[in-house]
RNA sequence: GGGUCGCUAGCUCAGUGGUAGAGCAUUCGGCUUUUAACCGACUGGUCCUGGGUUCGAAUCCCAGGCGACCCA
């Protein structure tokens, strides 16, 4: 598993002294003496009777140069060393916090003694930042005020060979901290923050789900043919099987069997991917929630939907209303909701439903500034530009915007009282969709033909078009109740309720293009000096 | 895909044509109330890569890599 191409592993043999090979050697050295002290740098475990911050609310008030006759039992990275003649002062960090462990040598000494005469000495000499220690002692506020644990012994659980970033400035080459996620989780609270938030959005919409009897489902990531979305898949292959697979590019068609089957609550909680450019607001693969209900309609769907999220935001962040970037948010109910045509018309002057030709829609969108319109197939196409470019943006607060043209909605059902138009709502946050629902199109000879329609893009060429899955298609043969169906863009939502500018700072290891191989070997190889 | 900006020690950053720098970290010495500890000494470099211009390039030019931001 060794990497050459890893800046921060410099090969072993490599006798230069260059600054982070004397470290990790200086470290290695350290490592042997710890062994022929037969103290293990490497240990098994430790037991550890509370986390730290438990530790810092318990004895909040505990008055600085007072003691407690409270014994416990502690494992952290030291972060920092302030190592004076005979006393030191370590910063001890567990996943919950810091505490000041309190280092003085005549305690040690007397306490390790038996087992080690030199303990003081060896633990100035022996241990560096990033080592990960565990201590037993007893609580002390120093004088200074600082809450500590008064070390009465301490042993080495895994000694660190690499230097921890600058103390003070952390680290913030953002490469470097995606690259190298670990480093920056161990030198960032705030990142670690971001992803026990991401974590409690998850188990919250699952609780709020089961609670409504919803069933977690999973379902294929590789296909044979992707579909529920209009994305261009990532494309894989099965070498026994001899076939080219897809990976999903959205959980919806399953979903749906699951339906047809019988299940009239389920969900999915799981990664799509799609084959797509990077940006702060993409990633290749990404997780979505979809979920169906059966004997429900967008409206219903949109209740449940503003009940959830705000039920979230209140649960992980305290408030209802959040702070992203700068901007207040609000999640509180009743969430504004408006049409597609009143909010492209409010935007643009431009009331859609009143064109009967693709060219007089495509004139009025021109002239109200609307670019690109050429390439647009239907007055749908022409609409959703308008409101792509003249509307999305401006959607700041969270707000449904409802009953969108046939002609982009392949998988909805037709709206039940507006000819042209679906039973379909998105949500828009802080400028962005963030969900997307509609009544499920049931009617499979319906269905068919919108297939078809996307089969026929694809055939002309469009990469992001699908081919009519006849297995679905069959399966709405054998009957789907009326049912409601719901996306939702978990990073997207976790950016706005971690106020994250990035996507990539809402996933842990976001994809980046491998940092240019160390061309010297193939210099070495190739004869031919191009 | 286009534009702008960035890449120098483990980390954070100075350095715009003339010997490669600072702080922190590391190493060594001192210190029993520090918390960006302090004091003293030292060490540490593929200046992203490859070409070019020049007596001389971290610096100027060209191409490429990776990243950030903006636009599409």
């Amino acid at each position: 598993m060794a990497s050459d191409s890893s800046p921060n592993s410099p090969n072993s043999d490599d006798s230069n002294d260059s600054g982070i090979s004397a470290i990790r050697a200086a470290r290695l050295q350290k490592v042997e003496e710890l062994k022929q002290l037969g103290m293990t740098p490497y240990a098994y475990t430790w037991e550890v009777t509370h986390p730290v911050a438990d530790l810092q609310a318990k004895f909040v008030d505990l008055a600085a140069g007072a003691e407690a006759d409270f014994d416990v039992s502690i494992a952290g990275r030291i972060m920092a060393r302030r190592v004076f003649g005979k006393l030191a002062f370590f910063t001890l960090q567990d996943e919950t916090g810091t505490i000041q462990l309190y280092l003085d040598k005549k305690t040690i000494q007397a306490e390790m003694g038996a087992a080690d005469e030199q303990a003081f000495e060896h633990l100035k000499k022996l241990t560096d930042a990033g080592d990960i220690l565990g201590a037993r002692g007893t609580i002390k506020r120093t004088d200074k005020g600082e809450l500590s644990v008064k070390v009465k012994q301490y042993a080495m659980l895994t000694k660190s060979l690499l230097p921890l970033p600058d103390k003070f400035h952390g680290l913030t080459d953002v490469a470097k901290r995606y690259r190298q996620r670990y480093v920056d989780l161990i030198v960032n609270p705030e990142v670690r923050d971001t992803f026990r938030k991401r974590a409690q959005i998850t188990a919250a919409i699952r609780r709020h789900l089961d609670q409504l009897g919803y069933l977690e489902v999973e379902t294929p990531v590789l296909q044979s043919e992707p579909g529920g979305a209009e994305a261009r898949p990532f494309v894989t292959y099965h070498n026994t099987l001899d076939m080219e697979l897809y990976l999903r590019i959205a959980t919806e068609l399953h979903l749906k069997r699951m339906v047809v089957g019988g299940f009239e609550k389920v969900f999915e909680l799981g990664r799509v991917f799609r084959n797509e450019g990077v940006s702060t607001r993409h990633n290749p693969e990404f997780t979505t929630i979809e979920m169906y209900q059966a004997y429900g309609d967008y409206q219903n769907m949109m209740a449940l939907t503003e009940t959830m999220i705000e039920a979230i935001a209140q649960s992980v962040t305290g408030s209802t209303t959040v702070t992203y970037q700068g901007e207040d948010i609000s999640f509180a109910r009743p969430w504004q909701r408006i049409t597609m045509h009143e909010a492209v018309q409010a935007k643009t002057g431009i009331d859609f439903s009143q064109f009967d030709d693709l060219a007089e829609a495509k004139k009025a969108a021109t002239a109200a500034g609307i670019r690109e319109v050429d390439g647009c197939k239907s007055i749908g196409h022409v609409l959703n530009e308008a409101f792509e470019q003249a509307v999305e943006e401006t959607l700041r607060q969270p707000t449904f915007v409802t009953d969108y043209p046939v002609e982009i909605s392949p998988l909805s059902k037709p709206h039940r009282s507006k000819p042209g138009l679906v039973e379909r709502f998105e949500l828009f946050t802080v400028g962005r969709e963030t969900a997307n629902g509609f009544s499920e199109l049931t009617d499979p000879v319906d269905q068919r033909e919108r297939l078809e329609l996307q089969a026929a893009k694809k055939e002309a060429g469009d990469l992001e078009a699908c081919s009519v899955d006849e297995d679905f298609i069959t399966a709405l043969e054998y009957g789907m109740p009326p049912t409601v169906g719901m996306g939702i863009g978990i990073d997207r939502l976790v950016m706005v309720l971690t106020d994250a500018a990035s996507i990539r700072d809402v996933i842990a290891f976001p994809l980046l293009k491998p940092e240019k191989s160390d061309s010297l070997s193939e210099a070495v190889d190739s004869p031919v000096d191009l």
